[in-house]
DNA sequence: CGATAACCATAAGAACTCTGATGGACATCA
DNA sequence: TGATGTCCATCAGAGTTCTTATGGTTATCG
């Protein structure tokens, strides 16, 4: 059966789409596995990093911050401030917005986790030249311009 | 507000892990768009063309094609089934195992998803020359090796 | 001042994903 | 024959994500 999966891998290989799926799935496996000892996701620690980059930011703003939905970020912000990583009051400016920032034992534990998170990165970053690191993000970018790009069709 | 969005986003712009991450974004997100009409998701339309490919293969065997778990995999079959767009059947020969393949409405609704999603990777490869294509394809393979290298810690 | 638009939060429902654990079936080899 | 190892399917639980919809607040403009 080795030589029909090879046979189904080949078929779909000139499809570029699946080089960056694999890539990702590499990339958000790989940072699961180096988060997983302080209890985080991916997307917690990324939510707590952003919050530790604009402290009492609105949950919408960090849903944008994080390219994910409102209501995704919602239940992130729920999961952490369960666990005292977190904490969300409304603001006294705006009574529709909650204010979010990191508690204490969120700071502490992101300066921990943020350290293997840059780990990761960084052997990204030294198994690429400067140029191939720049080449690369610039192919990626095109592809998202041509992707987000509203077709012909419409 | 937007200067401080300006600043945040800068502080994340040399992580290589972002371009990849938007990259994968806006692709699930032009596939989910163009497969909408058809009442698909992306990992539904994963494991259909992956079954157009290899009828009557095993769930496990289709996960690990599509690169997702077992577990993901039968959940997705699951809903593929109550749809009346695939079959599963216990083999002849391992009782264990499920055959699966699609039904004819399967195939007849994969012929026009498919048309659709080959054309959102069609405009991916004309936005590259063939030599970015391959360029492209060569850099993220490389970010997929060192990311699933253990690394030296362990 | 009042209407419109923009923004914020959240609920409901569906789908996908993972980890961990269980149980059954097959295959190989001692 | 029997033990070990591998493969398959699935349950349970937690987390993330989306779409759709609701309702409240703020700001802008006529």
């Amino acid at each position: 059966m080795g030589a029909e999966e090879a046979r189904i891998a080949e078929a779909v290989a000139w499809r570029p789409g699946n080089a960056i799926k694999r890539a990702e799935q590499a990339l958000i496996a790989e940072k699961s596995r180096v988060l997983r000892p302080f209890g985080l996701t991916v997307p917690q620690y990324a939510a707590m990093y952003a919050l530790s980059l604009a402290p009492g930011i609105s949950g919408a703003k960090l849903a944008r911050f994080c390219s994910v939905t409102p209501q995704s970020m919602t239940t992130v912000l729920k999961t952490l401030e369960s666990r005292g990583l977190v904490e969300r009051r409304p603001s006294s400016d705006h009574a529709q917005v909650l204010v979010t920032r990191l508690t204490r034992a969120g700071q502490a534990l992101l300066r921990k986790a943020d350290a293997a998170a840059v780990a990761v990165e960084r052997r990204l970053v030294e198994e690429f030249t400067p140029d191939e690191a720049d080449r690369l993000r610039d192919l990626l970018e095109r592809a998202v311009v041509v992707l987000q790009d509203t077709p012909a069709g419409e």
